[in-house]
DNA sequence: AGCACTCTAGACAGACCTGTCTGCTAATCT
DNA sequence: AGATTAGCAGACAGGTCTGTCTAGAGTGCT
């Protein structure tokens, strides 16, 4: 095979592979088992199923997805890059430009998502509860998310001069996770004046809400 | 039937409810079922591995548990006991009876369970992943022991003088459940300083270590 | 001796699981 | 025109799941 060939094959695999991603079926198929595997668990919520409220064939969900594994890590892949476009959202708020309001807005934001009845945890916490296995491809997928919001942290502490960024960002990284938590477990009503308190000792900053 | 019948006929049933509880079948069963959910997730682990590895007859599982359910309920129960033995055991340390260096000892006893190659998270947080119902006796047992973890923080602060013990406590709560995330998903080499850190400026204090 | 209880071994039913395969239609690309 | 691809419907295999049941052995209480 010449290299102009290998090139041009290369592309139409390439070609082929962005057409896969974009087709309905597949969107419908990832939609579908995003909000059973959040709402109930990935053990716990069978191919049947997805592939019964997707209306879509058997034999279609195994061409775009080789097995219910590969489903689970498009499905936590899909979390990632939800989480980062809306932190990316944040970040490009049109406001003063300070990085300790951003932070301040991301964990309000978080507050507010977690109030609502329907959210039952991290999504990534809740998966990595099922998948024991650290070498497991979700699990690393969750690792680079982890990874991920640990670093945003840094070069947002960084960037608002905090004196120690590395630990201030491994305390906020504690304060997400118990967040995530509690909104799921606890009654979260008095969350708010918590979470002030938490920040105002943690980031020497108080909410402005 | 006479009241005293009534009465002693009650009595043997609880002394046969207690025998029950105490049957080396039963404990095995619980004790094999305890190391597998919590190693590899509720839903991952069948009724029959547990009996093969608990070396008990199927029929003996089904006398002591009337469903899986009940099983699941007996080991969210029984880390509960454990959990509050361990805290109890802190409590009664002795030492200069100061409430805040408890309360540290708690943590720092978290962190080195959490440093446990074994260790994959928070019990309670891994199964009510697997439970999205909040009415579920499982649940409603995860629910006590939060209760309990957050109102003794509560006790603790309140004992040692703290100006907000409320909001200290759920800040507290807040740190717990992110520290037990982090030893389970994150490299937690360089956790120790970061909890220091948090303990700091959360309590005012820092650990002795 | 008689009875109740605990336990073992394992068959069994009925449901559900993942994943494969056949056969068919229709669109799209070369 | 021919080939590839996406999609649908559904049967099927082989396994695992929970939970029930039969049949019998041992043990302790009365």
């Amino acid at each position: 095979m010449s290299p102009a060939t290998a090139a041009s094959s290369a592309a139409a695999a390439e070609a082929a592979a962005d057409r896969r991603a974009a087709s309905p079926a597949r969107r419908r198929v990832l939609e579908t088992a995003s909000a059973l595997f959040y709402a109930e668990g990935v053990h716990a919520v069978g191919i049947d199923r997805i592939i019964a409220e997707a209306k879509v064939a058997k034999a279609t969900f195994y061409h775009h997805f080789p097995a219910k594994d590969a489903l689970v890590d498009a499905y936590v892949a899909e979390q990632f890059r939800f989480q980062r476009e809306i932190a990316e959202a944040f970040l490009a708020e049109p406001g003063d430009g300070d990085p300790r309001a951003a932070l301040v807005r991301v964990f309000t934001y978080m507050t507010e998502a977690g109030a609502d009845p329907a959210f039952r945890g991290c999504p990534f916490v809740n998966v990595a509860a099922e998948y024991p296995d650290p070498e497991h491809p979700v699990r690393r997928t969750i690792a680079e998310h982890r990874a991920w919001f640990l670093d945003l942290m840094r070069r947002l502490l960084a960037a608002a001069d905090d004196p120690a960024p590395d630990r201030t960002a491994g305390i906020l990284l504690l304060l997400r996770d118990g967040l995530t938590v509690r909104c799921y477990l606890d009654d979260a009503s008095d969350l708010r004046p918590v979470l002030e308190d938490a920040l105002e000792r943690v980031l020497g900053v108080a909410p402005e809400s």
